[in-house]
DNA sequence: TGTACATCAGTGAACGCGCGTTCACTGATGTAC
DNA sequence: TGTACATCAGTGAACGCGCGTTCACTGATGTAC
């Protein structure tokens, strides 16, 4: 029986991991101390060291979880309707962001915190947002075959979009203060874009 | 000549308050260090504190004269368009908020990055945006009035837009990767919001 | 199966670095007479 | 106008707090024979 000992530790990683989150959640990741997590997690100050070198070092632990966990639902979505003229294209994208955002808020937002003060957050949190907006550019350049024209350059406007996705969503789902339901928002959110990027004046 | 000593210490003032929007622009409001502040000013880290008590106090100090800059400017901004059924209606907001950004953007990062962090600004940065929401909340019920639909509740359209505007203003003054000029930057999110707001698919 | 030793996860007090903040000091400016 | 004293802005070394990080220790688990 030589499990005991590794599923011990693996045991107190995953739980020093859970109470990062509920911590981070509540104060923020850079108000977050190392002796706060542990303190959540029930564990000695000194018994961090022991899974991860550093808060950021648990921060990539957190991160690579999440991408494990993404890389599989993205494959589900290659089949998407790429053709932003459709409302339904555009609110399939929309809904699977806020269920994306809704799942995983407290990291995503910690990245963003940690990517303020250290540089190689920000790089890593770059490249990330920047696989998404190649993809959301091409939805976008669809809408432009066929007469239709979108509001300017294809990756322009996908920032656009990406911002106005993560600014509500975090009105949404982190300060809670839009007054709507999640359904609301995406059709509020699914409308704005729609009507933004394939839309006429009547 | 009792005006020289109090001269002497506006100036150093003034250049504390100079070197560390310099020193914000380059490192960020949470990566400043007192000492960088000073450094950067040419005086010593004892100096600091003859004006103001702690980095909060000096960047609450920038954000009254940003308020006080912006007043003058809002008051001529009284009788315009309130009709976002008018394209130009719009751009006037969104023209506005660029060169707002753009002037400011150093000071309102910084208090983004104090907000995270402490309590005080977050609620600061809060009663700041409350303001122009509702004032950007009147113009979307002004669509709904004649037979237009907006996309959803006024105020939560209105914060929709926001953080539309705030997040492509840092991409566009901050960032500098959006790729387009000032003037691009404007029309592209000005068709955004007006179609998204106003407008309906052909 | 039993015994002796090795290894390992966890502990928490202590250490030390970084940085905010203080304070005795300087030299210049202002005031009193 | 001159002199003596007071006040003030600025200085920078030193102090001390907070917190990340270490490390000697413990008790339990694993291994060797």
């Amino acid at each position: 029986m030589q499990g005991v000992r590794k599923q011990r530790a693996a045991e107190t990683e995953a739980a020093l991991k859970a109470a990062a989150v509920e911590v981070f959640a509540e104060h923020g990741y850079l108000n977050t101390k190392i002796t706060d997590i542990t303190a959540a997690a029930g564990r000695a100050a000194g018994s961090f060291y022991n899974h991860f070198a550093s808060k950021e070092d648990l921060l990539e632990a957190l991160l690579t979880d999440l991408l494990a966990e993404t890389d599989a639902v993205v494959a589900a979505d290659a089949e998407h309707d790429p053709d932003f003229r459709n409302r339904a294209a555009v609110r399939y994208h929309v809904a699977s962001f806020f269920a994306f955002f809704r799942a995983h808020h407290t990291v995503l937002v910690a990245l963003q915190q940690a990517a303020l003060v250290d540089q190689r957050f920000a790089a890593r949190v770059a490249e990330l947002n920047s696989a998404d907006l190649g993809h959301l550019a091409e939805h976008v350049d669809h809408v432009r075959a066929d007469g239709h024209e979108p509001p300017g350059p294809a990756r322009a406007v996908a920032m656009a979009i990406a911002k106005l996705l993560w600014g509500f969503g975090f009105s949404q789902v982190v300060d809670g203060d839009t007054g709507l339901s999640d359904e609301a928002a995406v059709e509020l959110i699914t409308d704005l874009i729609h009507r933004g990027v394939a839309g006429r004046l009547s």
